[in-house]
DNA sequence: TAGCTGGGAA
DNA sequence: CATCATCCCAGCTA
């Protein structure tokens, strides 16, 4: 047994692993650990990642091998890594991709060396009712449309399919970006987001064409999304998650490509434009006049021939959505997205509906390249006054996480903070509206929220941009309102329980880089000892995981508030 | 035809 | 775990 104790990582054999943060070598442990484990629990001093067969397979996905993965461990472990946890890195990586969807002939099969499986597969219940029959011992032939329901069936089995089928070419569209000599109006991909692009569609490989983009907010996904349109030069709709998204799309398509604005259409509440690109959103497609009628308008989807379909946030992708892209897997689809946890687990879906990550970068990577503002994130402790402490001593427990999040003296660090930052644009983000009410009352700033008209909210968002207005609160809006201006300093007052993807989309509103190189700030503030700060915990994972550190700052002890005699320390 | 309001959904 | 947002549509006004 070999014993390497200034090493930063334990692997432990019911597959976690533990990661050593003040250890020299931790930082290049987490970027190792990032392409194949999942980051669980992010204290100050050690975290742990666990290996799930997800995070395996899409590391299989994207070529990394199990031989590699163990180099890494073993370079990087203080112990020996346990034989429980060999074996299921092993069996894992080599279960993808051990059965192959592939196409034969004017059949569509699964097909595997390993002939025992495919005996094994063809008398699987799950998989049965999409079996048509079978050709030797090494083929299943199965029925084309239930393509994705095959694959949903087999990730289910523990066999997550290599799918090398193919797909349908669509209606050939002739764009591509603006060329500079041209038109002066040249546009030209950053290398990462052409690199995503090839990850995405190498041409002529069956095997490029479907899969997820995960980059951060403020990377240029649409460009990414852009670029690959260009590159597949076919028919291509476009979901995203609101109208705001689906104009935003619409005016960078035609700035930065050769598109005319006839070729690009709107197809909303507003206007319902069906063009060789077309751009909607989801809700469009989910909406049904009744609990018993068809969804009127999935026919988009499934009744034209798109060569390329883009999901953009792909992690808000709603279950109906889901039913019909099983329908279309003989169809391109690249899922955009700033992170690809989903609170509602269905991760799997996305693995075997739109497909594999294809492609990521470290934020903190894109942070030293220069193409993001570099972000110091904090995280400010307080407590409850005595009488609040009682109070919610007595809460009952579903109404704890209000209680604790709504605390009043939170506004007493507010203020304290917007001290500290006094010539800073500051938005401060909070859930509750009676919350952020009475913020927006005490600290005589304006209050946006969902209810705001359309007129008003452009208009604190000009002021907000031209320094008028330094300090704006805003409600869960800020998680969607993707026009919503800069700011160098973010103050997180309250959050939906654990979200992950709205911490990292709020941080993502500082991410801007800066025009004099300057840092932003990412506060939120939480009141100790309570469902605030486990919730916290949880939201902090997925920044943690790329690589950004929360600063403790306990609020009495730095004096952002006044010292409550009768808390305990 | 456009602009608002309110209900309903996921 | 419940709140707040979003979007779509229908129906009204002008």
């Amino acid at each position: 047994m070999t014993v390497q104790l200034e090493n930063p990582i334990i692997v432990q054999s019911d597959r976690t692993i533990l990661l050593e943060v003040a250890r020299p070598r931790a930082r290049e442990a987490r970027d190792v650990l990032a392409a194949f484990a999942e980051l669980e629990k992010s204290p100050e001093h050690i975290h742990s990642y666990r290996l799930t067969p997800l995070s395996l397979w899409n590391a299989a996905a994207a070529g990394l091998t199990a031989q590699t993965i163990l180099r890494q461990l073993t370079d990087l472990s203080k112990y020996d890594i346990p034989p429980m946890v060999v074996t299921t890195i092993n069996d894992a990586m080599n279960r993808y991709g051990r059965v192959k969807l592939l196409r034969d002939g004017d059949n569509m099969v699964l097909r595997s060396a390993d002939s025992p499986l495919i005996v094994e597969l063809r008398r699987n219940k799950k998989l049965e009712p999409y079996i048509l029959g079978a050709m030797g011992d090494d083929t299943i032939i199965i029925d084309p449309a239930r393509r994705g329901l095959v694959k949903q069936a087999l990730i289910g089995v523990g066999y997550p399919a290599e799918d090398l089928a193919g797909y349908s070419d669509g209606t050939a569209l002739a764009l591509a970006m603006r060329d500079q000599a041209v038109d002066g109006r040249g546009f030209a991909l950053r290398q990462y987001q052409s690199d995503a692009v090839s990850a995405f569609y190498a041409n002529g490989a069956v095997a490029g064409g479907s899969g997820v983009v995960v980059l951060p907010c403020g990377a240029g996904k649409t460009i990414v999304g852009i670029g690959t349109m260009a590159a597949v030069g076919r028919a291509t709709l476009i979901l995203t998650p609101n109208t705001v998204a689906v104009r935003q799309w619409i005016s960078e398509i035609l700035d930065k490509t050769t598109l005319t604005p006839e070729q690009v259409g709107e197809y909303t509440g507003e206007r319902k434009d069906i063009r060789p690109v077309t751009v909607t959103t989801y809700q469009m497609l989910t909406y049904r006049p009744s609990e018993s009628s068809d969804f009127p308008h999935f026919s988009l989807m499934t009744a034209h021939d798109w060569g390329l379909i883009v999901y953009d946030e792909v992690h808000l992708l709603p279950a109906p959505i889901f039913r019909v892209t099983a329908e279309i897997q003989a169809r391109r689809r690249l899922g955009l997205t700033a992170t690809l946890v989903r609170e509602d687990g269905r991760e799997s879906d996305v693995f075997s509906l739109i497909g594999p990550k294809k492609f990521d970068v470290p934020w903190r990577e894109l942070e030293k390249q220069g193409w993001i503002a570099t972000a110091e994130c904090h995280e400010v402790r307080l407590s409850l006054n005595d009488a609040d402490r009682m109070a919610y001593a007595l809460t009952e427990d579903r109404e704890k996480y209000r209680a604790a999040a709504e605390n009043a003296r939170k506004i007493e660090i507010v203020r304290a903070l917007i001290e500290r930052h006094a010539t800073d644009q500051i938005l401060i983000i909070g859930q509750y509206l009676d919350q952020l009410k009475q913020l927006a009352q005490l600290l005589e700033a304006p209050l946006l929220t969902g209810k705001t008209p359309n007129a008003q909210r452009q208009k604190l968002y000009d002021d907000f941009r031209h320094g008028t207005i330094k300090r704006l609160v805003v409600s869960k809006v800020a998680n969607f309102a993707i026009d919503l201006p800069d700011a160098n300093v973010a103050i997180q007052v309250s959050g939906t329980f654990g979200s992950r993807q709205e911490e990292a989309q709020r941080l993502g509103r500082l991410l801007r880089p800066k025009s004099d190189g300057s840092i932003a700030y990412f506060y939120t503030v939480v009141t100790r000892d309570t469902r605030d700060q486990d919730f916290a915990a949880n939201r902090q994972l997925f920044l943690t995981e790329q690589g950004y550190k929360y600063i403790i700052e306990d609020a009495e002890a730095v004096g952002l508030i006044a010292q409550d005699a009768a808390a305990p320390h």
